[in-house]
DNA sequence: CCCAGGGTTGGGAGCGCTCCCGACTTGGTG
DNA sequence: CACCAAGTCGGGAGCGCTCCCAACCCTGGG
């Protein structure tokens, strides 16, 4: 396991070459207050002529710090990484941490070993917080994190998660909203197309769905209903499903742009028109929602605030250690285009 | 920065329980042999007993190592990282690197801040290897880290990257057989859909094109070539495209089946049948390719050889101290399936 | 000219582990 | 029963950094 690297030059190297002591590199380094100007410039350039790199491993073990933190996927189907949502979210979680010098490390967890292998590299100090995304109902790891007292923050909550921090958007809102718009349009005959309802973000908007039917006055039929993994393929087969069941479907609500979309293609193909047959909206507000034909009507996730809320969160039970737990749940917002 | 965790019990802590020195331990924990049967137990209950874990830092420090590797991913856009390619990839590196031992940590360089702080993460000897997907002609990463010394292996060279290793599918002798192959069921005007052509592996498959219709006889006109950025999208634009400049077009070899799925869906909408009218060959054989409707020919690129073999060099260079280059070509195979 | 007090600086004491050498146990041999 | 090699074990010497306290350097007021 021969697996060192070429010498770098140390710390104490550079301290001897600028004639000052460790702890004036360290500070200067560090970019800690109380260090000469003069001084200063003068272990910059000793810093530059060796090129000096500070070893990471020595620093965390001094400093009881990795100044990393990992984002961690567990989606047993990792083929869903592919959705939009993931890389909108790895994007703005990216953002949040720019400026704060902590590395952002994704890793996958796609079996048991892997997730053993994953908390052995947590424990051990690589990261100091994690960041949870696609939690599933009967994922252990995040019991096994808090069990280490790791920092961890969840997006989007599972039933139930009360002693673990998340950020999530208000699905039930977003999805009531979304009926709401559709009645005001006039529709009756309203059905919905599901996530995976494994997943609680998927509930719950079918929850919000049912709930803002009710309220309505509505029978919300069971049969209106049909699930879907969130892929546009498995929304087109939902959308053809339903259209067969209930010829009479005047509105649809999907629950997710990429769902939607599939099932824009189901409804072109049995040759409904939309708005004017069937309304439809979609769920996430992703750049595909402007380039469909007809443009989807959508609730919006704030994406970009989620990762900084989960960035904001994580930090914050970083600093404390992780005594107390915070939710965030973020408002959505309905964005109106053509498809309704 | 309070960013400290509680205190974890350390090495020191199971020797004195266990009533064993230090080095018995840590043979214990690394598995070295040397260790008595039942002293290795009465250690192993020892460190069950205490829940203790090897802290990270100070074994890379003492060991110069991190059993790590990174994988970046510098893709400016990085919405590329949806498309399949990119999950069947890290899932093939995932396997291979199952059993070493070795912590597969994912990170996005999107600019010349994050490519900066990567640089001085694995300098400072955070991972021990550098795995570097979709790499652009112009990007700097590569040889930053050929200067810092550190393993590295490309997925998919660029053109005269001679002095650093990689892995690489036969572009060209692909894109030939899928031409070939077309040829052979009779078609005579083949037109082709590239990817972005600033990746290489874009220009390979273009060249493919060229040389085997060249070498067929045959005119390969300019304006039978269509850009894409592997979305179906861009692919779907760029078919509509042909269609209307060359109507007579029976052959069509895309650059992706991605890229090709939105190839399809323009010909349907220009009324053409495939493959009686237009033949189709797609590139990859991604899962896709076998739910289009018709289900795709296309050339095969071994994804999971692909995944293997750059571990292989990798660790290959991480043992040796990359005093070598290793290049690696990967044949490919065209699957026939309803496209042609 | 002396001294207080703030601004700088040096370097000891770890952080928790691996490496490795020397020492102690065995059990078999002569 | 002495002796030796192989099998086990203990623990010193770092790895390169941060933390922190003591020591030093000035400056200005008395």
């Amino acid at each position: 396991m021969g697996r060192r690297r070429p010498g770098t030059p140390t710390l104490e190297e550079v301290a001897a070459r600028a004639r000052v002591g460790r702890g004036t590199v360290s500070r200067v380094i560090n970019n800690a207050a109380g260090v000469k100007e003069s001084t200063r410039r003068t272990v910059q350039r000793a810093i530059e002529e060796l090129g000096y790199v500070p070893n990471l491993a020595a620093r965390s073990l001094a400093g009881r710090r990795a100044d990393a933190v990992a984002l961690v996927m567990t989606e047993p189907d990792w083929r869903q990484f592919a959705e939009p949502f993931f890389s909108e979210i790895v994007s703005s979680l990216g953002d949040a941490l720019t400026d704060t010098g902590i590395q952002l490390l994704l890793t996958l967890v796609r079996s048991d070993a892997e997730r053993q292998r994953f908390l052995e590299y947590a424990r051990g100090g690589r990261v100091d917080g994690v960041l949870l995304m696609s939690v599933h109902a009967g994922d252990p790891l995040p019991d096994m994190l808090a069990e280490a007292r790791m920092p961890t923050v969840l997006l989007g909550r599972r039933s139930g998660d009360e002693y673990v921090s998340y950020v999530d958007a208000d699905n039930i809102g977003g999805a009531r909203s979304a009926v709401s718009h559709l009645l005001q349009r006039g529709r009756r005959v309203i059905a919905t197309i599901t996530g995976p309802l494994d997943l609680y973000a998927a509930q719950c908007r079918l929850r919000g769905y049912q709930e803002a039917l009710a309220s309505a006055g509505l029978e919300g039929e069971r049969t209106r209903v049909a699930e879907s993994d969130f892929t546009a393929e498995s929304g087109r087969r939902a959308m053809a499903e339903l259209i067969e069941r209930h010829p009479d479907i005047d509105g649809v609500v999907a629950a997710s742009d990429t769902t939607a979309a599939g099932a824009l293609e189901a409804l072109r193909a049995a040759g409904r028109r939309v708005p004017e047959d069937v309304a439809v909206i979609g769920f996430d507000d992703f750049p595909l929602a402007q380039r469909t034909e007809p443009r989807l009507t959508t609730v919006r996730q704030p994406i970009e605030e989620i990762g900084r809320a989960m960035v904001r969160l994580l930090l914050e039970e970083m600093e404390e250690g992780a005594v107390a737990w915070r939710h965030v749940i973020l408002r959505t917002e309905l964005v109106v285009r053509d498809s309704t």
